[in-house]
DNA sequence: CGGAATCCTGCTAGATACTG
DNA sequence: CAGTATCTAGCAGGATTCCG
């Protein structure tokens, strides 16, 4: 029985190959379109649902409704809703939401350092891709 | 003129908001479904197309393929083709892509660290909901 | 203001078949 | 063995509309 590495079965050789599909798990979590742009955004403060769509430039209505809803639901933040009228909803990380902005900054950290080079690389990839038609 | 934080433009308060879009752009890269379960079978040693393709289980020929070059494109991965019958072509990480594996492996401590407590938190969410309806 | 519901679309990625 | 080419389904995500 060879031991596989699936989305649902995980594994890095740096961990050990039993059960890093828990990697995988929160990369398809955090890995999405706006995830970390919502995340970021509540870094600092709490933030109402408007702020939060301003803030995050670029981002509908529903994800963000639906980006906040599954940050909700993973523990990662809090929905505190003020019945006045106009209605006031706030939203903030929660400790563990906080707690994961350091991995995170250790990615935004190595994607800094890198992004050129591999920008460099880039070009030079797909020059070489042009001269292979020409 | 307000800032925002956009998938192309995008910040983490952490550092401050100018230029954090480079995160936003490696979450691209990686977050996708097999970018990080590809380097991860890397990780140890260079392998060939079909044992990674085995490795990684689950993995159509086609995403294997596309995933690979994108490494290779992006300076993360290397391509060495013997011009043998039959041909063998094996892949490696360079350094830049090994140095990924550091904050990759911050991200997967995280996740293995709050796994059942996110797990509970679905649980208990997902529950709320049903009542709601019920 | 803060959503939910609906509709619509482009792209992603799987399956399959073919090639050097 | 190590791919590429083609076709297609499914779904992510945008726009729009409506509601408390």
């Amino acid at each position: 029985m060879i031991p596989t590495i699936t989305p649902d079965t995980a594994s890095l050789p740096a961990h050990g190959s039993e059960d890093c599909r828990a990697l995988s798990e929160i990369l398809v979590r955090i890995g999405d379109k706006w995830t970390i742009l919502v995340v970021g955004a509540l870094g600092a403060e709490q933030q109402r649902f408007n702020d939060l769509k301003r803030l995050v430039g670029g981002i509908s209505q529903r994800m963000l409704s639906l980006t906040l809803r599954g940050l909700v639901r993973d523990g990662l933040a809090t929905r505190t809703q003020f019945p006045t009228i106009p209605p006031k909803v706030e939203y903030a990380l929660t400790p563990r939401g906080r707690s994961l902005l350091q991995p995170i900054d250790a990615l935004a950290d190595w994607a800094r350092q890198h992004r050129a080079e591999i920008e460099k690389s880039r070009e030079m990839f797909d020059d070489e891709a042009d001269q292979a038609v020409a």
